[in-house]
DNA sequence: CTGAAAGCGCTTACAG
DNA sequence: CTGAAAGCGCTTACAG
């Protein structure tokens, strides 16, 4: 049962031929060099013995694993697996595969987790981790790997990335409300340490701004973090300090969540009291009571772009081409749902 | 900044020592056979130039890679990435790492991607794909792999695994129901290639038949896969051939919200016209409408489980001891939430 | 305690 | 069209 694995030395000596013979057959790109009849030979022989050659001792000689690292904050979060997918749909077409390692947000073991993936020689990384200010990447970029961010972005350019238009997104948000005839609008903000979390909030202020919303009339209730629980938290003190809100604009859908644990809590009712708007539009928040009106993230075409991105460089890289850093951000989409509808009378 | 990569041969050329005494003092197994002043110098050299063993070329020599192939049929389905999470951080502790990839449910697919995960030198397999009857498991036999199976189960019983106890999980489920006096309980069966729609659906012929149920009063209907839209349909034809039903035990969560759907475009309210019970207890089941009671199934657990059994017949391998196949069974645990309630007077 | 040497399984310039 | 040889970066028995 267990048979002894096959190698191109072993496929040789038995064929009576060389390992180089052998190992020009086994690539397609360079089976041509063979003469036919050997090739043919050589085929059915590795066939038979169900041959499948060591890749790793390939990249060895080669310098190139053909692994990209993947390195995510939290596979549990549901906007992550959608990205994953896209990823590695994109790195299978072009012969690569995914590693891919959940590190959580601590930067200590993010560094851990990174030299692991370095040790494995990995050709590449792909970080969903990035935070605005982010010294992990600091450690990447001097270990000298093709690098790229999605989802999330650091503040200073070193780096390409793949990101949704959050802009494009807040304003999406704030103008659907607006049109339903709201103006006291609370804006939920995630972790300003995240490029999501700061640039919702900017988008939410230059939407309001652009409305001739003044200042004084744009409401902030900082989360410490993107959970259900912060969300309750800050529902709850943001309910508080602006009683005539009639509207929660969530930094993301967990946050809206909370929402409606804190609402349910004050007696309050979505959305007849409190409209809710979240942002992720992640699966089964059309089915939570009421349906999440939200902002849609094209989650798997993200993963997709940045394995494109990461692709790119790699060849570029061969190419000896410099090539500066590049930020794609894909647009999002509004969807309205039940949590959201005209205002309560004051 | 991209310092060019370090490697024993360059470290025991610049200390002036030899290559093998540079391998023996970067490992720590070996360290003390080293003197104490040259394993010093040798450190302080190798930590001035970022060196880090490439562990490909480790792994090619020792002819371990210490990395687990994971094959995921879904890791959009909620219940993955906890199973997921728990693999990896078992087998992080002992310097594993694991190398993640999804495959569908296609059986040629997986296969193609086993070969990938065997050309890249895994040590062993973990598989979340398994069916009942599963050509892939044998492949991955005859290639000669450790191998173990999670969540999910093969009928004749080559592999160990790691699952749930699904008789159980049904029997807390049937049990529930029939406290609160449903007796009219219709159950959506899931797919019958799986162990886990095969074992629920004689859980619940046996919890049923244990209290005296009779055979024709157990109303079974077939869902074709385990998705929120088989659920629906499901739900709406099992509706139609009995009527009389006042409960629906779903064969997993995304069945039960099928059924949400369902009686909602039927006009039936849940609890007070039919109850409804999930399965798996996945993220979010406690928001929708009403909130869903369930059998919660312990993922993390399954994982860490299923990791540290692939890892002992790794250890055993070595060992040159053979040791049989097992099934560990983790145990389910009911929980209540609103969406079961007493019948309806008929 | 340290060194010299062989070899894991490939790839690839260099000959012929 | 095919072969001989070197080498990717390690580990590890074998000497001394």
């Amino acid at each position: 049962m267990q048979q002894k694995k096959m190698t191109l030395k072993g496929l040789a000596e038995i064929l009576g031929v060389h390992t180089s013979t052998v190992g020009r057959v086994m690539d397609p790109e360079t089976r041509h060099m063979v003469g036919e009849e050997v090739a043919q030979r050589v085929l059915r022989e590795a066939a038979r013995h169900g041959y499948r050659p060591n890749k790793m001792a390939a990249a060895l000689r080669t310098r190139r694993s053909n692994i990209v690292g993947v390195m995510l904050p939290d596979i549990t979060n549901p906007v992550f697996p959608p990205i994953l997918l896209g990823i590695e749909d994109e790195l299978r077409k072009h012969g690569y595969v995914a590693l891919v390692t959940n590190a959580g947000e601590d930067p200590e073991q993010q560094r851990f987790v990174v030299d692991q993936l370095l040790a494995r020689q990995v050709d590449a990384l792909i970080l969903a981790t990035a935070t605005r200010d982010d010294p992990v990447i600091g450690h990447c970029l001097e270990a000298g790997v093709a690098l790229v961010t999605v989802n999330r972005s650091e503040d200073r350019g070193r780096v390409s990335s793949v990101v949704n238009d959050e802009y494009a997104g807040m304003r999406l948000a704030v103008e659907h409300l607006l049109a339903l005839g709201h103006s006291r609008i609370v804006h939920l903000v995630g972790p300003q340490t995240l490029s999501t979390g700061h640039l919702r909030r900017e988008g939410y202020e230059l939407a309001l701004a652009a409305h001739g919303v003044a200042r004084a009339d744009m409401w902030l209730f900082d989360c410490s973090a993107y959970t259900r629980e912060a969300g309750r938290a800050g529902c709850l003190a943001a309910l508080e300090r602006y009683p005539q809100a009639t509207a929660i604009l969530a930094g993301n859908d967990l946050l809206a969540l909370g929402c409606y644990d804190a609402l349910r809590e004050r007696g309050l009712r979505c959305p007849e009291d409190v409209s809710v708007v979240g942002h992720n539009d992640m699966p089964f928040v059309d089915m939570v009571n009421p349906p999440l009106t939200t902002i849609r993230i094209g989650h798997h075409a993200m993963g997709v772009q940045a394995a494109q991105l990461v692709l790119r460089r790699l060849k570029e890289e061969k190419d000896e081409q410099g090539g500066g850093q590049v930020e794609i951000r894909l647009k999002p989409e509004l969807v309205v749902r039940n949590s959201t509808t005209v205002p309560r009378k004051a």
